[in-house]
DNA sequence: TCAAAAGTGTTGCAAATACACCCATGT
DNA sequence: ACATGGGTGTATTTGCAACACTTTTGA
């Protein structure tokens, strides 16, 4: 990495915010670092950009080398351009963020520039390496916001799913109780989800009917 | 530039979208390009980062190049990463908008490198190079979307103003016609400009009172 | 006197909010 | 029988959209 110090210009990283739903809870993919001065210290999954790989695919490559995923909702967020901010060298880092379904397969790896690689609640981070903790906010905000207005849910939720559990997603990343009945009928009237034949059963109470999402394209829609 | 060919990792530069209001129109300013295989062609304002500025003093260094302007409104919009975006190297262009009140005493500047500097119609753009077209709307799609829940117009307005002007202002970014007396009603009820003791007179039909901002900072406001 | 923009309220409709009870199941 | 989440309708308030005429000036 010190041979970045030698470029003239500044160099392009891609970081990934990867989000997931576990235990009705945010959670945050991150790898544990070696490398001093953050030895010990968690980042967000990223690296430098090849030079024959377009930004994004860069970060869908960081992805897939840590999640083993491909075709997950990602998004860029924005780029942290200060001088200072990765003591190795000169490099901007572009953010992005992935939202993964808590019923997709994730292998989780770990390489060996890493400790370790793990999830964590995104309200109660760890020690963060690099201005990562300002990054990570900066996608838990965009997610917050993404949810008011579009569809983007669909990538969070199982694919069969409870009115509930829907519900349940909303208030958990909006911070906030929500009316079961006013948001049953917003639900109703995005036009986003189907019912289906079945319900879920075995409960310690009664069956709730269940849904699928009619479309998993991100599109812009008042869900909230 | 050709010597940005060897660099084993993509580079950063920044692009910055300069808009002004003149003539009841909204205005972008381009430079002329000297070199193949853009000559004759029109760009945005930009270049490389250097290695001890961060990305945005990167970007409001273009600007006072080539306007001798500081302290403008500044945004930072999106990031462009293809692999073959720039004909002369790998090259990541951060793109960014600044907004430019139409009193500010703007003296722009050719340089060596560029045949020529001049402001065009935003709606109706010469031949341009890069992918800067595409950047360039999507700064028109995000002032659009800006100037409906923040203050931002204040940059685009001359430090007095009437009614009329702002909503000429919003009218012609907006592509649409805005009702009088709910229009005033909104930006009275935003509580972002206040009335003067004077009025404009001289033109051919009644005198408009003349308002201020009383900010200029940029908020999250309800404006229209 | 005419042209041109300034200035000013009310009404109707749609959307958002607030709110409480019965239902079906497992234990 | 009881505990748990599922499921449903209405009334009120609030915000948004539509709409027309009088006023003041310069030419």
């Amino acid at each position: 990495m010190a041979t970045i110090k030698k470029y003239q210009f500044a160099v392009i990283a891609t970081d990934v915010v990867i989000f997931t739903i576990q235990n009705n809870e945010l959670k945050v993919l991150l790898i544990k670092m070696k490398k001093s001065p953050f030895t010990g210290r968690w980042a967000a999954p990223g690296g430098l950009v090849g030079p024959n790989e377009s930004v994004d695919e860069s970060a869908a490559r960081h992805l897939v080398e840590k999640t083993g995923l491909k075709n997950v909702y990602m998004e860029q967020l924005y780029t942290f351009g200060k001088v200072n901010r990765d003591p190795f060298g000169r490099v901007v880092s572009v953010a992005y963020s992935a939202l993964i379904p808590p019923d997709a397969k994730v292998k989780i790896f770990t390489t060996a520039e890493y400790q370790d690689i793990a999830w964590f609640p995104a309200r109660h981070l760890p020690a963060i390496a690099y201005d990562h903790k300002e990054i990570i906010s900066y996608a838990i905000e965009r997610l917050k916001s993404k949810l008011e207005y579009t569809n983007i849910v669909y990538s969070l939720m199982p694919r069969e799913f409870t009115l509930g559990e829907l519900q349940d997603v909303y208030e958990l990343i909006l911070g906030r109780k929500l009316d079961k009945r006013n948001f049953r009928r917003k639900i109703a009237s995005a036009r986003m989800i189907r019912e289906l034949a079945k319900k879920r059963e075995g409960e310690a109470n009664r069956p709730a009917a269940l849904y699928i999402f009619t479309s998993h394209k991100p599109q812009k829609v008042e869900m909230i």
